[in-house]
DNA sequence: AACCGCAACAACCGCAAAGGG
DNA sequence: TCCCTTTGCGGTTGTTGCGGT
């Protein structure tokens, strides 16, 4: 694991958040570079930040495949009940929950449900995990009071968005999201499957359990000279986007599609992560060099 | 209009595990 | 086997924006 080869300067790196020149230049990077030693991008990268930082910024945010936005009904009854099951194993959660990061998932929980489910818990009868879920998709009362400032600050969606989402969340509660009609789903997914602002908006994503378990959690991006190659993390069926995309999708399908260096990710309509994974194993492996 | 409190999110910090030399 | 470095994870803090007073 360790990469002795990675010079590593000793500087005052720059701390807070980070700007959209920052962001650039590591997604820049990455998608040049592939993943790799994550200490040696800063300096690679011409980057005032530690690798650390870089690999939180790139996991948690910059990463392809990444949702934004509202937690959808489904996405916080699976949090709700393996918070219950594996206690804060938020890697292991988010393994669980396609595009979300175990933090986006930790603050979640912190900020919204833990509060949810003690409240459930302070009534007379503490409430298994089976009848948090349940209530969780049934209280009306408990749906409408979520979130009333939600995200405030560097966020996609809005009040409004969300006012949709408890909306289209009541009634993906009662279908299951595979078996809505088209239209159901793509305005339900075309609020909550907002991708990172260069990626582009899938419109058909799978969601299932069985998102590989390397993928949703932060840390399994694995570095392509460890192994893995990056695509691996990113599997996933993706379709055309939809004819009503909202406009975020639009401006994220134009960003792509501005960002040539994404090589064939936008233009087509198709968006398909296992080929994602073959443009970045294709860095990893033909670029080994440049990284070390 | 200004201030304050709260909520949501982003980012940092510290520790432990993993892996190479 | 030990040491060192990197990575991964969870807890915590900082920042920002909104709503209420």
């Amino acid at each position: 694991m360790g990469c002795r080869s990675c010079e590593k300067p000793k500087m005052n790196y720059r701390k807070g958040l980070w700007s959209p020149e920052e962001d650039q230049r590591l997604r820049d990077y990455i998608l040049k570079h592939g993943l790799g030693c994550w200490s040696a991008v800063p300096a690679k990268a011409g980057l005032q930040r530690n690798g650390k930082s870089c690999r939180l910024r790139w996991i948690n945010y910059l990463r392809p495949g990444l949702k934004r936005g509202m937690f959808s009904q489904e996405e916080e009854d699976v949090v709700i009940n393996l918070q219950a099951k594996l206690g804060n194993k938020w890697s292991q959660i988010a393994m669980h929950l396609p595009g979300r990061t175990d933090n986006e998932v930790k603050n979640y929980w912190n900020s919204y449900l833990k509060k949810r489910v003690m409240q459930a818990q302070g009534g007379a009868n503490p409430k298994s995990p089976a009848e948090l879920t349940s209530m969780s998709t049934t209280d009306p009362s408990m749906s409408v009071q979520r979130h009333q400032h939600h995200h405030s600050s560097g966020s996609t969606t809005t009040s409004h968005d969300h006012d949709t989402n408890i909306k289209t969340n009541a009634l993906s509660a009662a279908v299951p999201l595979t078996q809505q009609p088209f239209d159901q789903q793509a305005q339900q997914q075309s609020k909550n499957f907002v991708f990172s602002d260069w990626a582009p908006a899938p419109e058909s994503y799978t969601v299932s359990a069985h998102w590989p378990a390397s993928t949703a959690s932060s840390g399994n991006v694995t570095p392509s000279h460890c192994g893995g190659a990056f695509g691996d993390q990113m599997s996933g069926s993706y379709g055309a986007l939809p004819p009503h995309q909202d406009h975020q999708s639009s401006v994220a399908a134009a960003a792509a599609a501005a960002h040539g260096a994404a090589a064939g990710i936008a233009g087509s309509g198709y968006f398909d992560l296992l080929n994602m994974g073959d443009i970045y194993g294709g860095f990893s492996s033909t670029n080994d060099d440049l990284l070390f």
